[in-house]
DNA sequence: AATGCACCTCAAGGAATCTTCAAAAAAAAT
DNA sequence: ATTTTTTTTGAAGATTCCTTGAGGTGCATT
């Protein structure tokens, strides 16, 4: 249950002391010390939350944001801002439910801040939009896939036919029911394309022989989970 | 034999009306006065009709459906809306069997729309979707046909066929009327695949000898469990 | 009892469907 | 405009299923 957190700054030593104070709370952080490295960072793997400092050599942590967003409307993101950093121009880039802290701040602060948003989002996401496959666990809005150890990351399309998946699992769906559902319609090729599908999210949930995408020949698919 | 219903509307002078009104008709109504607590309760207990006011302070009518779908991809779902909402969005939402009625409503629209619901649950779920064949239990939507400790799963033809016998338990089955059904036609050499086909049936079916497919000679095919 | 037709079961052939890989095309991000 | 990511398309091989044929048994009329 330990948080992942994804910390940028580009000052090694106030890095440093972030990500060591947090470990020592339970929090599993890690840090990138550019904007370009925390992009590739977290494409790489799923995080619970960003702390970002604005200002930074490569990418600063706005345009950093922006990008994120563009895989990711949901993760929370923490600026951390210098004083002198104009009111409106954070909080236009903290509009849609993120927040920002200004330097120097305590580490009582910065705990508090990040409690309030991790308790705000697992309340919202916990049973709304995760499910449970096995040693799998599925959180469609964060398009996530997390086994024991690791995590991968979905495509939008990938998710979408796990997630009709879940939502009917230990029923057989038809393949015309999957292609309206997800691509809104329902042609020869398009199975093809949802014969790919099927075979990457197989791929993707082999560490768990107990989870099945069982094949009904001629009508569609079911997922099994014993 | 009462219904369990679930209501959910946060104007407490409403929701007791029609908590009231149901009541008296022999339905056991439970009353929540926002989505939080309807979540709450839906998972606590079973139920057999849900209502679900759309405007709602904390979850919204809409979100709490697709939260207990999550959960539960059959409970029949009813919305209440105002005159204002747009069609469209409420289609979106009632496209999987659910529905919906405009407030303001009187109590009789309302007994009859939950009679329509609760009639096609409890006569899908029982009479269409599932049968059960002396120790047998044959799932013909999900192709399966349990025995007390294994499971065969069907190919489409092989349920098709079954299915038909089943809705005509006790009844002797034309060969025509089987091949019209099935295969949409009727031709000589059909008539020897459907031979195979009652073949494969009784095979299946011989763990337990009080179901029986017999055959009126010249006619064609009666499906009998004493 | 004999004959002809209907039924039963097995097993092989061939058609349709599924699986996976890889490359092309399209879409999105930078 | 270019690069990267995602989706679609194509194709080969594997799998599944329906049909069909063969050999045998059962039924009914003669």
């Amino acid at each position: 249950m330990h948080a992942k957190i994804l910390l940028v700054e580009d000052d090694p030593g106030l890095g440093f002391v972030i990500k060591d104070n947090l470990g020592t709370k339970g929090y599993d952080v890690t840090l990138c010390v550019d904007g370009e490295a925390g992009h590739q960072t977290f494409l790489q793997q799923p995080f619970d939350l960003c702390i970002f400092d604005v200002m930074m050599p490569k990418k600063d942590g706005f345009s950093l944001a922006q990008s994120i967003r563009n895989k990711n409307q949901h993760v929370p993101i923490l600026f951390v801002t210098a004083k002198s950093m104009l009111e409106d121009k954070i909080a236009g880039f903290t509009a849609g439910g993120d927040d920002y802290i200004v330097k120097p701040f305590s580490m009582e602060e910065l705990c508090l801040r990040i409690e309030v948003f991790l308790r705000r989002s697992s309340g919202k996401n916990a049973d709304e939009e995760t499910f449970s496959l096995g040693q799998y666990t599925f959180d469609c809005r964060n398009l996530t896939l997390r086994h024991t150890t690791s995590a991968k990351i979905l495509t939008q399309k990938e998710a979408d036919v796990l997630k009709l998946l879940c939502t009917n699992k230990d029923r057989v769906l038809k393949r015309e029911e999957i292609l309206k559902s997800v691509w809104g319609d329902d042609d020869y090729f398009l199975g093809r394309s949802l014969d790919v599908f099927i075979s990457k999210l197989r791929k993707y949930l082999k560490d768990d022989s107990s989870v099945e995408i069982v094949n009904y020949h001629g009508v569609g698919f079911k997922l099994e989970c014993e």
